[in-house]
DNA sequence: TTGTAAGCGTTATCAC
DNA sequence: GTGATAACGCTTACAA
């Protein structure tokens, strides 16, 4: 029972009689490579552990240049769809012997460049962003381009750097096609941040679809600016009272999701009887709510995985092009679209595009 | 444009004919403290600003002995309480110039280890933590023990730490309580992990009130053992089996309520017809299932800012003897609770209690 | 008002 | 096989 404090590997060295570098050789698993006799070896581990010894973490990062930590940076870590992804992140990072740094922006310039130089002052050797939008020049880029550095759920044009995104755009696409194959006509959107990427994305497929459907997609058809369910109530609201009212709405978020719910209690309707609804975002209640909601759910576990990977090939200095990934999403059909009589296979309506 | 890379400090001061020390004296803020001459402290900052410099925050830590990074270790960070936790930790632990390292153990000790000294090793200034469960004699305590540290959502008889938790067991006292007052006299409790601390409490709540009105409270009255929502659907459906059934159960979690809701739906059963419901964690969708359920709802917000403003006290070297601190949660009453007939002052029912 | 120098606890490069 | 020693980049007595 000689363990006051555990010592510093100098200490344990002096101690032994033995020089410190002997002692970080054995200690950092070089013994081998510098022949190290097994027997001092040996002694120096035992002694190592006996008097719970744990060399200096802060030290060993200012000499080698590297601190076993990452940095993870998201618009909400409370965001079911962040926090999950965090998890993840957080689990494969630790099993790899990394610390995961985390930080919420808020979908903030100001917050995230805080956020951002905070984790790189303390270098971080690696960092997961889902920056908050397109102009990113409010972001410290010059230091940014210094570190390892991959993109997860948004792209950012400015950032040269690799991402992994679930397909946001496919997504929507799944779920007009659902709705026009259940014979829908006039389907609207209900969008999240105009700017943000994933947002952004799924309104273009929404379009695509309908485009290409030869159905009407105009502006009047998409409503929604923000990601609360406090925006998801307006957007609902405005939705219900545009004539003649859709049949069908996507809804671009989870949070929108719980606000379009609430509005349409509200207002006395039902879905799908007095409207359709497909939500983006699966979740665990979205199962559970009545009806149940169709929705695309897309991997997180697999994003996660695949963006640790990415970051410590990148960490160890691989240059891998790859290319912006994207992971495949899927349709879950539960029973909030209303079946529409009618001959789903062509439909007359109004043509939609940009030119007239 | 003679901005390469950023010069350290000892360059800069080298550049400038200047010793090292003066320039860390201004740039830490201590020039007046040392009397410098304002002329040098302003090309100082001057040049320093131009150059790009970052003082070495490792180099720092290391010389300083404190690393502005303090840790949060949680069971799960997905689930929306710890998430939200960690949401207002982290902007409140920013506000303050410190970083947040994050852990999930997934409620497993061995992890939880692991993230510790992970943490540890990367010298935290120091930890919020929701322990694992009751044995805490896996944790590594001694080095636990040289930093500060408080407990949150949890306590840990074995961890002689302050802590800061909502008031669980008042929670589910008064779940219990409205049940009764709505006439219900055969109450079940739908329980997490046993073993854990809020489980626990509120298990603890329910039998209390019970006991109070004079109600039976037996074991052949609470179910569940786990926080899933499998866990849930499995208790539920156990429960439902129960003869004669409960009119009315307390759910311990809002994963476990999501389970509950398939079950029943799964049953054909409905909300309150069949059975009376309050859900112990509001969510954000307990608002939005039909019936919307009777909430027990705990202050997050309020949680977050305490435990960091205690934390903060602590790491400034405050030995504050705060007690462990509760706070009050309220119950939100939606639709899930049936009114039944009869007198609810009083009702004959069998006794509950240890001795028969 | 500023400089010198001794750390903080490692690891890498030479020596022997 | 092992030991000096010089970094890594900063802070802070102690001088001057």
């Amino acid at each position: 029972m000689t363990d006051a404090t555990p010592p510093s590997l100098k200490a344990l060295a002096a101690a032994m009689g033995l020089s410190s570098a002997t002692v970080s050789r054995v200690l950092s698993g070089q013994a081998e490579r510098y022949r190290i006799s097994s027997g001092t070896r040996d002694r120096i581990l035992a002694n190592a552990r006996s008097s719970g010894l744990v060399v200096d973490h802060l030290a060993r990062s200012l000499r080698l240049r590297r601190t076993l930590t990452i940095g993870f940076v998201a618009p909400d870590i409370s965001d079911s769809f962040f926090a999950a992804l965090a998890r993840h992140v957080e689990r494969s990072a630790r099993r790899h012997g990394y610390s995961l740094l985390v930080a919420d922006t808020a979908d903030d310039p100001v917050a995230e460049t805080q956020a951002l130089t905070l984790m790189l002052d303390r270098h971080v050797d690696g960092l997961i962003l889902a920056p908050v939008g397109t102009p990113a020049s409010h972001l410290p880029l010059a230091r940014l381009a210094q570190r390892p550095c991959v993109l997860v759920d948004r792209l950012s044009p400015e950032l040269a750097v690799p991402a992994i995104t679930a397909d946001h755009r496919r997504g929507a696409e799944l779920a007009v096609q659902h709705l026009i194959e259940r014979g829908h006509r006039r389907i609207a959107c209900i969008q999240g941040r105009p700017g943000s990427y994933p947002s952004d994305e799924r309104v273009a497929g929404w379009r695509a679809a309908l485009r290409r459907g030869g159905l009407a997609c105009g502006a009047d058809l998409l409503f929604g600016a923000g990601d609360s369910a406090e925006a998801g109530r307006a957007a609902a609201s405005a939705l219900l009272a545009r004539e003649p009212r859709p049949t069908a709405a996507l809804v671009l978020g989870d949070r929108l999701s719980i606000g379009v719910l609430q509005a349409l209690q509200q207002a006395g309707l039902t879905i799908p009887a007095d409207l359709s609804l497909v939500a983006v975002e699966d979740q665990p209640w979205t199962g559970v709510v009545s009806p149940p909601l169709t929705t695309i759910s897309q991997p997180v576990a697999e994003l996660g995985s695949q963006v640790i990977e990415l970051l410590l090939e990148r960490i160890a200095g691989q240059r891998s092009m790859r290319l912006p990934r994207t992971l495949p999403v899927h349709l879950i059909e539960r029973a909030s679209v209303r079946e529409l009589s009618g001959d789903p296979g062509s439909g007359p309506a109004r043509a939609c595009g940009a030119e007239p």
